[in-house]
RNA sequence: CCAGUCGGCCGGACGGCCGCCGCGCCUCGCGCGGAGGAAAGUCCGGGCUCCACGGAAAUACGGCGCCGGAUAACGUCCGGCGGGGGCGACCCCAGGGAUAGCGCCACAGAAAGCAAACCGCCGGCCUUUGGUCGGCAAGGGUGAAAGGGUGCGGCAAGAGCGCACCGCGCGGGCGGCGACGUUCCGCGGCACGGCAAGCCCCGCCGGGAGCAAAACCGAAUAGGAGCGACGAGGAGGCUCGCCUCCGCGCCUAUUUCCGGGCGUCGUCGCUCGGGUUGGUUGCUCGAGGCGUCCAGCAAUGGGCGUCCCAGAGGAAUGGCCGUCACGCGCGCCGCUUCGGCGGCGCGCCCUACAGAACCCGGCUUACAGGCCGACUGGCCCC
């Protein structure tokens, strides 16, 4: 519990996740193209951002109507938000954009864990090549 | 104390750290506010916006339907009436019209709406284990429903055929604003069976689409697609391009009438989608909440005081932790009228149904657990 406490309370030097919003439709589109990543509680897309410069990265939620009733969404969608919020170090690029798309397991998956996730899902999301690429491969 | 009926309410509390949305300011930052009783289903009724429209009548379509009241309105609510259920508190009811007309009444049964007669009962005749002719509708049987019920008289057998009581119908009186009631009076031997969640008749109500409504800014008068049209003008004023009068055409279900608006004094006019789901407004002070008094059985209305109480827009109201309350499970101890009750410790759920999307009034549906009040029927004690 003492852990926990520390860990919920950044320090003063650590750099908070400086993340901003996807709001548009058409952004959510593209970066459907790019990588992705899955786990038990969501999948991890991201998109290298073409036309502007870089200004941080910027993250987007996706809760579909599959996943549950409006309550179980809202709950779902804060729980990952808040996540990502606390999370330490991301290996976030700044000139990326990044979609969480919700799966049922992120209602009840035990918020550590659901942390654990992340960090992992960022570190191996670069590896990947993009969804368009291999597409055109095939 | 047990069983039950009705109505109302709550639906975790407090605190710490880090965040989110809105507003304010002394713009580092601080302060204040931040989901529900159903926010839900989108089933009714309104406000608001646009289609320029407003009024009257008729037709078509749809909805509603005992009476009175409440309300902005309703299919809602309140108080009654009638019918049905319950020992009772109380609950339930698509509850207008069946002599305006049409239609239907499955199966069974002889017969399903106008009287008829299968088994029967009674009488006559005959070729007498029966047949035939006539009378009857009480008994049997079928059905949701078979032309009032019980008893006595009567009769060949019977039948409201006659009588008594009960019931029913009609008229009058009386009570009630009314639905309706009636222990009152009179008449009628007594049908006019049911279904209008079948058509229909009567009365009342109703234009359509919806905040992705709609308005403004910007991109911008650049190109595209579709539709319509060769038609009715005349007179006057005159600042020479408009205005006025008459006529013609159009105006959101259709037709007619009245008012009003727009178009037409000629070659273009109208509509639509994409770029465009960009921004701002609409967007929260409202049939508002709370308290109190008055009127009313009540729904509700009125007066006074007081408060400002979410405004997001890929959509804020969250994450973690501590303490407490409640509930559940296990163990131990004590009491016990053997149904349980109380205390301590540990663990679990950290709460049920469920998340505002323009705003109100209702309806319906979902809901762990708990609290309060009124009343009914039993049992026990005094």
């Amino acid at each position: 519990m003492r852990e926990n406490q520390a860990s919920v309370s950044p320090e003063k030097g650590a750099e908070p996740a400086p993340f901003g919003r996807l709001r548009r439709r058409a952004e959510f589109q593209r970066v459907a193209r790019g990588s992705r990543w899955q786990s038990e509680a969501f999948t991890l897309q991201a998109a290298k951002r073409g036309d502007e410069a870089a200004q941080g990265p910027r993250i987007g939620f996706t809760v579909t109507r599959k996943t549950g009733g409006a309550v179980e969404r809202n709950r779902i969608r804060r729980r990952l938000k808040e996540a990502v919020r606390i999370a330490e170090k991301l290996d976030a690029k700044p000139d990326h954009d990044y979609v969480l798309i919700a799966r049922r397991g992120a209602l009840s998956r035990p918020f550590d864990l659901l942390r654990a996730d992340l960090n992992r899902a960022f570190a191996a999301i670069h590896s990947r090549s993009p969804r368009a690429l291999r597409d055109r491969d095939r």
